[in-house]
DNA sequence: GGTCGTTTGTGAAATCCTTCACATAACGTA
DNA sequence: TACGTTATGTGAAGGATTTCACAAACGACC
């Protein structure tokens, strides 16, 4: 057969490689838009910060998409790595919480060209219940799982106060959701087969100060 | 000697060591306010999501903090893991970029309460610059590097578009700036001796697009 | 003081991830 | 068709991180 799907046969992916494929993406997308034709694990590598070997290996744990000799076919192997991600469709987000960051994201193009539509926003504060942010209307977070089923939502973007996530977190779950992205520093529990990622943005400045509290006392 | 600080002797910590303290020091600052007295790593391992060996040996990197057969202190273990990280002071943060994700950053309190105080903001946009964002007014970037070693900046926060990010984090770094938070979708190139980390959040989503279309098919 | 139950700290084993190195496939050339 | 050059795909080696398992340390209790 000559699309292979190897990949979903229950192997188990890194972390660290889901976001290599992620960067390879962007990198190829990039250089279709410059009308490259072919490109080698060693350029990926050299553009993308890492070794040429980790790239070929990256790619072959979802199957052989070059040619020996030639390299890869930079259209192709996007096409291929967005299918790997699941990248070749829209999906439909719902954002929870309309305050700083919320209304941040929703204002953001990024999202949408790479394909996160953010088909909703809720929140529990009737001075914004009803009111816009940009384009789109702020709904009653009352309405929230009734609007996931009705809307189709497969992720939630949560950037509501740590307290409101875990209430909020069963009853998406409840309603389908298997995809949340959290900001609240608080890791929320979910069962078996809901994936949660969470951007915590103090323990990254906390990265931060390990490493210049390591090094820094020389200086 | 009383205080252990076998960690500076060029020993490799991984990044996930690092994310697992900053997480248990939260937990214990909880555990602290709610008026613990002592606790264990089995504990800590289950709030934390993680293994009792995997907390002793994360700790084990830096010292020996319990006593055998009683586990740890709350407070002494959070001052230590504090120690460890840099976090007994406060660091000097400068926000370059005062746009949507710039703004909400500035108007949040965790940061100063967690020893992140933004000291200084910077845009380009003459619109901008001289407004007030929250209680600080925006200054323009022509005078960032000036105003870092003025200011005594140890932190770069980076919110601009893409194309401005090189030119920025060549600039700070020559000022003398080791730590920067990077939220463009682009890692910049920085000499031997600076920490960048970037926050993606769109390659945050393709991972959650990745997991759902793995176990997604048989739903 | 001795014994018991507890929990740490840590070598050793197991697992996971990256790097190495090379057989293999593809193409151009003659 | 044979040969030379190139760059992939992948087992095997090497490193790093996590888990295991247990000796050592501590307090309680008698
Ligand atoms: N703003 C930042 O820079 C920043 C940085 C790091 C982390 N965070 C975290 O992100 C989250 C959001 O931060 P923020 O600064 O945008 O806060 P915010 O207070 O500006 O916004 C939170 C919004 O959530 C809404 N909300 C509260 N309870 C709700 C509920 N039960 N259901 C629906 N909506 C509800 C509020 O009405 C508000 O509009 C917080 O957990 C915060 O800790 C924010
Ligand atoms: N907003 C989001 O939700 C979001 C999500 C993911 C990534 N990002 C990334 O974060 C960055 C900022 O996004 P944003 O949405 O806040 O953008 P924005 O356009 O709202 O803000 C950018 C700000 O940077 C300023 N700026 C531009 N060039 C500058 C320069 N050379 N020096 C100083 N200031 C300069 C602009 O004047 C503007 O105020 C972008 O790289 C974006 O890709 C944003």
């Amino acid at each position: 057969m000559a699309f292979e799907r190897a990949f979903d046969v229950a192997k188990k992916i890194s972390d660290s490689a889901i976001h290599r494929l992620s960067l390879y993406v962007r990198i190829l997308e990039e250089w279709e838009r410059e009308g490259r034709d072919t490109t080698s694990s060693e350029e990926l590598a050299e553009r993308g910060g890492t070794t040429a070997a980790q790239v070929r290996k990256d790619l072959s744990l979802f199957g052989s998409f070059g040619k020996r000799g030639l390299g890869y076919s930079v259209g192709e192997l996007a096409d291929h790595i967005r299918s790997i991600l699941g990248l070749g469709r829209t999906w439909r987000v719902a954002l929870v919480g309309a305050g700083r960051i919320g209304t941040a994201l929703l204002e953001y193009r990024g999202f949408r060209e790479r394909g996160f539509d953010i088909v909703a926003v809720y929140d529990a504060d009737p001075a914004k219940v009803g009111g816009c942010v940009g384009e789109r209307t702020v709904r009653d977070v009352a309405g929230l799982e009734e609007g996931i089923r009705a809307e189709g939502v497969e992720i939630v973007v949560l950037a509501v106060p740590g307290e409101a996530v875990q209430p909020i977190v069963d009853l998406v779950v409840r309603a389908g959701v298997r995809g949340i992205l959290n900001f609240a520093p608080l890791k929320p529990r979910v069962p078996e087969g809901v994936t949660v990622r969470d951007v915590n943005l103090v323990m990254e400045l906390e990265a931060l100060s390990f490493a210049l509290s390591q090094d820094g006392p020389d200086a």
